[in-house]
DNA sequence: TAAAAATACTCCATAGGTATTTTAT
DNA sequence: ATAAAATACCTATGGAGTATTTTTA
């Protein structure tokens, strides 16, 4: 016998209980002469004897004694665990790790905590907010179970689903509100105001109005939405903002909204998860949660 | 798999440290299909993904965590279980449940509890005083690990060793010390005090003086070897006592004392155990340091 | 003699090995 | 193309069964 396995503890917690190696025997459903055999080589494996064999029964040592009572704690715990697997082997999500673009995350979260709280009873919601490289690591690590961002992704060993396509509108100062809609050309020639680097709303809008990588003229630089939008309300400059953020960033503040002519710029906001997730149910649940939001939002 | 086995946790644990099946295989020294095959099956009987199996590596799911968690736990358990029962398996005696007749218990007792914390350091003692019934039923059903006793003990299922021999000596009141030392039939029509029922010694002293089963003609009882002597000393009659209590009964009270004559009333005193107790040899070596005791004690 | 456990042996389930295929990057 | 795990298949260990012997009360 190499390891002390979980047959010797039970054996000897049944032989122990009964004190005869027949009704113990009995008790776990084999023969008297397996469980001696069992019983003799748990002993010979611990080189102590813990049973003293009378013909009449079969009584514990003091040492078997000692043996018995831990030996019935191990087979305790060991039961606790395989009960405590089932229990949470129901196809519900007990822990959900998501991270979400900071364009989005703000706009959709409050929405989707609600959503998923409802959905998964006694849920443990992690959410994080990060830019698409950093969401990408993540999720690769382990360290997420799925990431919200915008469509379409490269990485390997990555899959998801999309969950809603939104446009970008063009934000100016209230009293631009007149103005004629400029084409993407002459988006080019205006003060466009952008998210800083690694945001991938940043790369968006460029990509629009500058498609032949000239980089747009008079370009600066904001850490959120938010900001850009108040910037365009004190006069500095316009900036695109995605439809979902609208209600949000320019309720209170004086500023005119023009959307942009054919082919409006618009992006994809998906959900990705590892491929190679358990999850993977529960993941797309999560998205037709997550399109049933959008769904119910009036569009602009 | 009918049951959970140790080795589906030590397995699952080297898979969860290693993250990794090939390097989690080496580990326990088997190969990688066996380990992928242990984890299948466990994963089977659970009825649940512990493991999320990408190409690159064998990552957690959260469940798998927990339970990686939870079978640590276990195997420390089952490892400190064995370490355990090393430490306690070596030849010492740790604990040592000895019953003694009343008539031995108080002139051994403080000479062997001495010698016994020497020859077996932090030993557990526990004596018990009672008559040889009682002690006999407790060493069948297990209460006692031993017993010092008169011989010969015809109850099966128990062995033992004799300790020693001791004569019986008379004991009469002191001014009676110049009187001629009786002979059996001459003691029996003296007024003799014994023991109460029960005690062996008590049979031992009518056997002597009344082999044709008639009784003593004037017989009055006490409950132990002290009270006779005192009421020896008081007039009140003559007793027989065992060899070893005389230097403690004897010391302080007005009594003259009497070898009787060829064949000399003795009786042997021995330790007995149940055959089947694994503790046979450390019994052996208790008797032998008996011996040694009542050797060293100056005969009267 | 009777009851209980140990022994002898046989069988088969299964853990584990090697070789190979599949899968995902 | 490579690395890792899964699969296929075979072997052998050992757990469990039946029949029997030994032991002891």
């Amino acid at each position: 016998m190499k390891i002390l396995s979980m047959r010797h503890l039970r054996y000897f917690d049944a032989l122990a209980r009964h004190g005869h190696f027949g009704r113990a025997a009995e008790d776990c459903a084999i023969s008297q002469p397996a469980l001696s055999t069992q019983i003799r080589d748990l002993e010979e494996h611990l080189g102590s004897q813990l049973i003293e064999r009378g013909s009449r029964q079969a009584r514990l040592t003091h040492l078997g004694e000692e043996f018995a009572a831990r030996a019935r704690d191990i087979l305790r715990a060991v039961d606790e665990l395989e009960e405590f697997v089932r229990a949470r082997s129901q196809p519900v999500l007990g822990r959900l790790r998501i991270g979400i673009i900071p364009t989005v995350a703000p706009y959709l979260l409050p929405d989707l905590i609600t959503a998923l709280q409802d959905r998964y009873a006694g849920i443990e919601l992690r959410p994080r907010e990060a830019v698409t490289q950093k969401l990408v690591e993540d999720l690769q690590e382990g360290r997420l179970d799925a990431a919200i961002l915008a469509l379409p992704l490269t990485e390997s060993g990555i899959t998801g689903m999309p969950l809603f396509e939104e446009e970008f509108v063009l934000v100016r100062p209230a009293e631009e509100a007149h103005h004629p809609v400029p084409s993407a050309e002459g988006l080019r020639a205006m003060r466009l105001l952008l998210l800083e680097e690694g945001h991938c709303f940043r790369d968006q809008a460029i990509a629009f109005c500058a498609p032949a990588q000239t980089p747009p003229r008079d370009l600066i630089e904001g850490s959120s939405l938010s900001t850009l939008v108040q910037m365009v309300s004190a006069g500095i400059g316009v900036t695109l903002v995605p439809e979902m953020a609208l209600p949000i960033e320019t309720r209170s503040a004086r500023v005119a909204l023009q959307r942009l002519a054919q082919p409006r710029p618009s992006r994809v906001i998906g959900m990705v998860w590892r491929n190679s997730t358990p999850l993977a149910d529960q993941m797309r649940d999560v998205g037709m949660l997550v399109r049933e939001i959008m769904q119910d939002r009036p569009r602009a």
